[in-house]
DNA sequence: AACTCGTGGAC
DNA sequence: TGTCCAAGAGT
């Protein structure tokens, strides 16, 4: 197990046995569905699950792909059409962003996915990760994938700790780098292999070493478990939060189905103040479009 | 670089 | 309305 292969084989053979069968994983070969695009599938997937479970983002993924399976089918909808089927998904920024990336892509390159890094990542809501994952999963190119499941079981496979830093660093992402098996299909698939690994195993406070195919190898289990020591990612509060406010509000034109009265909108909190700077930054991100006579709604 | 951006389930 | 967590991005 000290030798990198092996780790390779253990890995890919735990995941071929283990892993979830979530559609946007569906190899080209066995894709099901001959209308949707492959690669915006896996782009609008990978947005969807960005600080967000696989069982809340799975039903909402296919029902976009019924309405809207090609990039260009997006663009050519409203983006409070994108924000309200979005549905409580969270960062609703998200979606509209999604809009913006499939006008991006329906005008700049003529309805097709870019399948290199660069392009990828400039457009927009596409960062780092995301842009490394459908490069990896829609393209196959051998690119490390690092997200927080990677970040988890390098820090305690490799590195001996129980949770990774608050930030990813340069070092995290040339471990992983270091760690890619050569082959651009099995760079893929170790990739997704790592990241189950970490969803399904190697979790954040119940890690299920018991079910561990790589336990004796583990350089945080060898050195006795120890506890976290460093910084951990603090927990954002919510209660009282504007963040809540905008969930409110957003909530009430979602589920209208036009123009609402800004008298609907004044129930969903009692300080005036913190409601009025709520509505200015939902307009302000586009998520709300203001209308005559107090009237607010989706963007169209 | 620290902060903000939703939401709901598991403890 | 407790704490922690979930395939991050943008500023």
């Amino acid at each position: 197990m000290s030798d990198l292969s092996a780790l390779h084989d253990t890995i890919l053979t735990w995941y071929a046995a283990q892993a979830r069968d979530l559609p946007w994983r569906r190899s080209p070969e066995a894709w099901p569905w001959p209308e949707v695009d492959r690669p915006w599938a896996v782009l609008v997937s990978e947005v969807m699950l960005q600080q967000t479970p696989v069982v809340r983002v799975e039903p909402v993924w296919h029902e976009w792909m019924r309405r809207w399976p090609t990039p260009a089918a997006l663009a050519a909808a409203a983006p409070g059409d994108a924000v309200r089927e979005w549905g409580r998904l969270g960062y609703p920024r998200r979606a509209l962003r999604l809009h913006a990336a499939a006008t991006a892509i329906a005008q700049e390159h003529g309805g097709v996915i870019p399948a290199n890094l660069e392009d990828l990542q400039a457009l927009p809501g596409i960062g780092t990760y995301t842009a490394a994952a459908v490069g990896a999963f829609a393209f196959g190119i051998r690119s490390a994938v690092v997200d927080v499941n990677v970040r988890r079981v390098e820090a305690r496979l490799v590195t001996g700790a129980e949770h990774p830093a608050p930030s990813l660093s340069a070092a995290e992402t040339r471990l992983a780098e270091e760690l890619l098996p050569a082959g651009d299909r099995e760079a893929a698939t170790w990739n997704v292999a790592v990241m189950e690994l970490g969803a399904l195993v190697c979790k954040a406070k119940t890690p299920q070493c018991e079910r561990c195919p790589v336990l004796d190898a583990c350089a945080w289990v060898l050195a006795g478990r120890p506890a976290h020591d460093g910084p951990r990612k603090r927990v954002q509060k919510w209660a009282g939060t504007d963040r809540q406010v905008r969930g409110k509000l957003l909530h009430v034109l979602r589920d209208a189905s036009g123009p609402v009265p800004r008298s609907k909108l004044d129930v969903v909190w009692p300080d005036a103040a913190q409601r009025d700077r709520c509505l200015a930054s939902l307009i302000e991100d586009g998520l709300v479009e203001p209308l005559a006579r107090e009237r607010f709604r989706l963007p169209a």
